[in-house]
DNA sequence: ACGATATGAATGAATG
DNA sequence: CATTCATTCATATCGT
């Protein structure tokens, strides 16, 4: 991403640093400052590669392999992928986050709708077909080569996939939950700001959905 | 703070918006300049309904419902309550914080129309170990008003330095990662990208899990 | 025109 | 995996 540039500098140092302030040294700031070709190639293994969620020998490789860059841990690259993964699909569930549609096994691309990612790099985005929603667990797709390494094993296809689906569908049902109530100011039911907090949490009515102007777009 | 006088009206522009922008038409001016409109309902739903950070179905009610006054998207709306929130936090930190003595009662600059401000506190200085006492006691503004909706999570009250433990090594042994083939992008063959994730259950202890994934090289 | 400030956007790090 | 917090960057806007 990074319309703009920005960062790119990091500090050899062996260590120390932290919070050994104290004087005007200021710029060791505790936390990672991936540089370019940290992201070029964390990019490559998320896009191009598939990679959601490293195992912890992945992770101490990529952590490894990157540390030619500049100086890594492997909790980085670790937040790195969870961010990653986390935001991408935030961003789509502020858009459309209608019906988690299982739909088919990946008939025609994942199209990651850059709805509001100002792009990648826009460099490598060669390869259209890469395991992007969770479920992908595609049998036969021809698309194995990209991630078909030599180490020898896999098909690609006891890709796992968790149990993902916590949150499937919504019912936008009845909408019982009387906003009677009256704010103070308007009626911001259609924001969901529930006029009631229960207690009982077995009820669960978090979704509220009782929005009647819905949204388009 | 806060110009609180502009009646700019969106630009719904699609080309050359008032940024200088020589060459062809330009997306928008890049970031989004919400409208008084927009502005207005935001800070009501923050102040006077407690809105803090909606979730996302909310985020979608509330882009879709500010969308009448002009161009948005459900990032602006999320960025927009983060914004505010951690900048409202922050400027109390400097502020009442820093001495639990005397300090000017947040008469800061924050002299917007609150009617509510349910959060005040908060102190959750992340330092190692504090001795925090638990020192609840539902201070200032009890007025519920009319709307008590439970707006997510507020109340630090209890200091939940829970610390699960659940040591469980990952005994990162010497793999078999036969590096060395060819891959059609990229050779990827170090990463180890192997389709086995199984399932670890055990993907959560952390720090001490965070602690395996760096290495030595 | 600058410089300061307000604020949108992005993202590393954590926590639940 | 979802959510949240802290920081930092970038830019719009205003003051002088």
């Amino acid at each position: 991403m990074e319309p703009q540039n920005q960062q790119q500098q990091q500090n050899e140092d062996g260590g120390g640093s932290g919070k050994g302030n104290g004087f005007l040294c200021r710029q060791s700031s505790t936390r990672w400052t991936p540089t370019t070709d940290q992201i070029r190639i964390l990019k490559d293994l998320y896009y191009n590669n598939g990679v959601r969620s490293p195992s912890a020998e992945q992770i101490q490789r990529i952590s490894a392999r990157l540390r030619q860059y500049g100086k890594i841990e492997g909790k980085n690259v670790f937040y790195w992928f969870q961010n990653h993964k986390a935001r991408e699909r935030q961003k789509k569930r502020f858009t459309s986050d209608s019906s988690p549609a299982v739909s088919m096994q990946r008939g025609g691309g994942v199209a990651v709708s850059n709805v509001w990612k100002p792009d990648h790099e826009a460099f490598h985005n060669k390869f259209p077909n890469i395991s992007h929603g969770v479920c992908s667990a595609s049998p036969s797709s021809a698309s194995t080569l990209t991630v078909g390494q030599n180490m020898g094993n896999y098909g690609y296809g006891s890709v796992t996939m968790e149990k993902n689906f916590r949150d499937c569908s919504i019912s936008a049902g009845g909408s019982s939950t009387g906003v009677g109530g009256g704010s103070l100011s308007h009626n911001f039911g259609w924001v969901g700001v529930e006029p009631y907090s229960s207690t009982y949490s077995f009820i669960d009515k978090r979704k509220v959905l009782l929005d009647e102007y819905d949204d388009e777009e």
